[in-house]
DNA sequence: ATCAAAATTGTAATCATTACAAATCTGAAA
DNA sequence: TTTCAGATTTGTAATGATTACAATTTTGAT
């Protein structure tokens, strides 16, 4: 519990009673859940939760880098709590999705879970191209 | 020209006037456009066009393998008639998406584009777990 | 106890995508 | 050529996840 209030003042996020808990949970359940699913879970014990904070909050930990947006599911987004580098694995069957564990190189990784075939694999970078590098450098400059 | 419309036969697509123009255009342009950005770019042209047809054909081609859906901008999704196996970047300050080839091993790609700052690179695999491709080699089994 | 800033909440939009049913087109058979 | 069924296209009306926004509540310092 303590752990979690941490993780959040780690990356710059004031610890609140819903934030922990959405913190919470996603530390708990590797299911990689949708804010909807988060919602439904959570609200028994926070009756006064609204939709709205758990989109908010999951919006402010994904921007502090406290939780990892997955774009894994075309429908909506999912959430992971683990930020570590890993893979993930959508069975089109089921939708079930389980983390993969990255190797160095690119060979079909199986792990406890039991055999997976391998459709598709995506691989997707994200950050900055030479101007907008360069435009961020000068903003930085510029606020300091 | 009949290098599209071979495409489309190659992939089981029965060749229309307008699959063929979404089917072009994604073929010549590399810029990973939306299904809206299709339609008013064809619009123009085939003005009895409807935005559900670009829709249509779209999931259509990309059920087929004709084409690939892409998931890397959260807000819509994105096509490329390119599916031979390659990774994508798309910058956060303008949004823009180059191809990047991939590499066996996971360093980090440069071509002439110029130089790319990468924040986080996501490796997504989708496909069958075992139970969906038992299931699966059942009914293919009960087909025949 | 007081007050401003931050956080939370509920409701009402937004907007990409899909459902659906009507209209149109296509190509084979008569 | 005409006809007709099946495939394709079209327009409109939902759907549903996410966000905007304004009101309410909470927090923490004074």
């Amino acid at each position: 519990m303590e752990r979690i209030k941490q993780h959040l003042l780690d990356h710059d996020v004031k610890p609140s009673l819903q934030r922990m808990a959405v913190m919470k949970y996603l530390m708990d359940n590797k299911t990689h859940p949708t804010a909807d699913m988060i919602f439904n879970e959570l609200f028994p014990s926070i009756p006064t939760l609204s939709k709205t904070t758990v989109y908010n909050t999951l919006k402010l930990l994904t921007d502090k880098g406290a939780i990892l947006m997955i774009g894994i599911d075309e429908k909506n987004a999912r959430f992971d709590g683990d930020t570590s580098p890993h893979a993930h694995f959508r069975c089109k069957g089921c939708g079930c999705i389980y983390d993969i564990p990255i190797d160095v190189n690119n060979t079909i990784f199986v792990d406890g879970i039991g055999e997976l075939t391998i459709d598709e694999v995506h691989v997707y970078y994200k950050g900055s191209c030479k101007e907008c590098a360069e435009a961020h450098a000068e903003n930085d400059q510029a606020k300091s």
